[in-house]
DNA sequence: TTTATCTATTGACAAAAAGCAAATAGAGAT
DNA sequence: ATCTCTATTTGCTTTTTGTCAATAGATAAA
């Protein structure tokens, strides 16, 4: 393993980087309600993307924020209705990277307001 | 101008897309204003998206756009204090196209609302 | 008991979108 | 000539997202 970074897959130095889209911030939300794991993150997952999810979109996005130590995991102790489950929980980073996507959605959102007002003015202006 | 389906890179049948990210939609809203040539774009697209812009992207969407269909550009006829400008110009399809951007920007900010909501919700039962 | 189904996670590969560097080139000013 | 501003294009790489399928434990049905 080259220098940096730890844990599965580790190596490459990897700048500091803002969340992106709407996926991890929605996930980070989640694990703030409680620990949870990746099977019933994908169910949970609707209430902010209700549009169908790829498994492994998920687990892929809670493995890539565990290298960035915006999450932990461990194996689940209990048994389960199937194999083992790995239960991810959300560090302290991991809560300010929450509060990040925040305020960064905030600015999307006035984004988003402003281009919506200058279509109307667009439109009204062909009238 | 350089139709469907031919000269650079031609060929492959695309599939019917959806505008995508934010740099589309605010070409095509500028571009309802009226027709202008890329390198104007890339000055008035500011207005949108603050963050400075690599030319070559604002290039290459408009090129998108217009093997889509969305746009459609000619060579500018008059003297311009450098090269020829190629003039770009909103097709009804675009205009479509652009509408049906604006309904998913909505769609977008209301699930932000709900998310932000959420937050709030997250926070205040953490206390 | 083998088969199917639901639970649960992972890996490999491809496509889409964005970022970056630089080439090409016309026109006007120094 | 050379420099700068205008104007567009090309190629390469990285980042992000999407899709497919393999693996595997547990449980219920045939």
């Amino acid at each position: 393993m080259r220098g940096q970074g730890h844990g599965r897959g580790g190596g490459r130095r990897r700048r500091f980087r803002r969340p992106v889209g709407f996926l991890e911030p929605a996930l980070l939300l989640l694990l703030l309600r409680g620990p949870a794991h990746g099977y019933v993150l994908l169910d949970q997952i609707k209430e902010f993307e209700p549009s169908e999810m790829n498994p492994s979109v998920i687990y892929r996005a809670l493995r890539d924020m565990e290298e960035r130590g915006w999450v932990s995991s461990t194996w689940d102790q209990d048994q389960t209705q199937g194999p083992p489950r790995r239960i991810y929980c959300l560090t302290a980073l991991g809560n300010e990277m929450l509060a990040i996507s925040v305020k960064e959605l905030k600015m999307t959102q006035d984004q988003i307001s402003y281009f919506l007002n200058a279509y109307r003015q667009g439109m009204e202006d062909k009238d």
